[in-house]
DNA sequence: CAACTGATTTTCGTAAACGAAAAAATTTTT
DNA sequence: AAAAATTTTTTCGTTTACGAAAATCAGTTG
């Protein structure tokens, strides 16, 4: 999807939204402040808006900026969905530091990813097999003692209980440093600029409906 | 932060981003497809851009468009965040229902919520106490038996391990089925379109560095 | 079915974004 | 420090977004 599809899209997605909140083109005009005519030229592409404009009625209509920004006509066209990850059956994998078990996966275009780690190394992995990527994670310990190391921060010792939540373009290791390994929780947030997400092949969790 | 002013920081942002990464106006051009004299204007506020230029850009910068709209100038500009919230040192508040620990509430401009839960009711609450927002949830079941209700599917039995993942457009609560309070970590999406955060007070986690 | 009402689309003048190329500023080389 | 090379800003003609008002379309009522 290139820039222009992706503003056509965006442009189809705003009438769309407007219909279904019941909102006429006055209506959006005065909660946006942009024209009437503006907004009826964006809708039927007979004309791009501008980045204040597309702002405008973006928040004027309410939407979740990320969500349009993630693939209009997703969640607020009555679409929602629902994914269980049985503990046994996420999607494994392992590095040579830590073992992941991927949940969700069958959810395709989603924002967060969830991972349960466990953490086998028990000293820090070389600095070029740190994590880095975009976005933030958040980590909670569910087992063990967890060593979180990143690089602008001196190490800290989590428990169980405790939480870390950081901006994960810091690049980040686990080391485990109670008796046997340490287990945690890893959110990831995965949105990239426009760019297709990954499908997990091999994908075990159960799915529900649509 | 109204559209306009939005617009500026937008663009104020695109230079630190570009020189940030040692590119040229001419190197960003040819990335992004957009005219030298555009970059420079659109850069200097001497000019708007439109939606899809913005977007043209943006791509070309590799920016997670979410750190962009979530505010400009935060992460990428070499601030990294890291915040450890302790056990027992969440924001914690109850309602008829469940109790919240409010994990990294120290991070205001955060995208993920993550809150400890332990769910006390032993039968759904009425549906108009059920739980609806924007965007999505993730929930991994830690301590107990879950039952898991939403809107549009029948009640989901979640033991140990188990998680759900889902979007919280649907209303949704929760059961403890087991013996005692079941607890649960759950994620939550918390971008608004522009809305500043709000921070919470009597905040008791553990802050480092800037 | 004509007259009215409300909603949307089209028309058109004005303002503004866009890109090519010239001009200016900055950095590097000799 | 002049010359050359690189990078940025400005200029200017063309294209396009924007809003006010007119025109069209879609229901509703008398």
């Amino acid at each position: 999807m290139n820039e222009a599809e992706f503003v056509a899209a965006f442009s189809r997605e705003l009438k769309s939204l407007r219909l279904s909140n019941g909102m006429t083109l006055e209506e959006l005009s005065r909660a946006s402040e942009v024209s009437i005519s503006t907004i009826s030229k964006i809708e039927n592409l007979q004309q791009k808006p501008s980045f204040e404009t597309a702002l405008r009625v973006a928040r004027a209509l309410k939407v979740n900026f990320v969500q349009m920004m993630e693939g209009p006509g997703l969640p607020q066209s009555g679409m929602t969905r629902r994914t269980i990850t049985r503990a046994g059956e996420a999607d494994t994998f392992r590095s040579d530091y830590y073992t992941y078990g991927v949940h969700a996966t069958e959810i395709a275009r989603k924002i967060m990813v969830p991972l349960v780690m466990r953490i086998r190394n028990r000293t820090p992995p070389p600095l070029a097999d740190w994590s880095i990527h975009d976005g933030e994670e958040f980590v909670y310990v569910m087992k063990g003692v967890l060593e979180f190391h990143s690089e602008q921060y001196s190490p800290a010792i989590l428990n169980v209980g405790d939480s870390c939540y950081f901006d994960s373009t810091m690049r980040h290791a686990f080391v485990s440093k109670g008796d046997g390994d340490a287990e945690i929780l890893s959110i990831c947030l995965s949105i990239k600029p426009f760019e297709e997400q990954a499908r997990h092949s091999g994908d075990r969790s159960v799915q529900d409906g649509v």
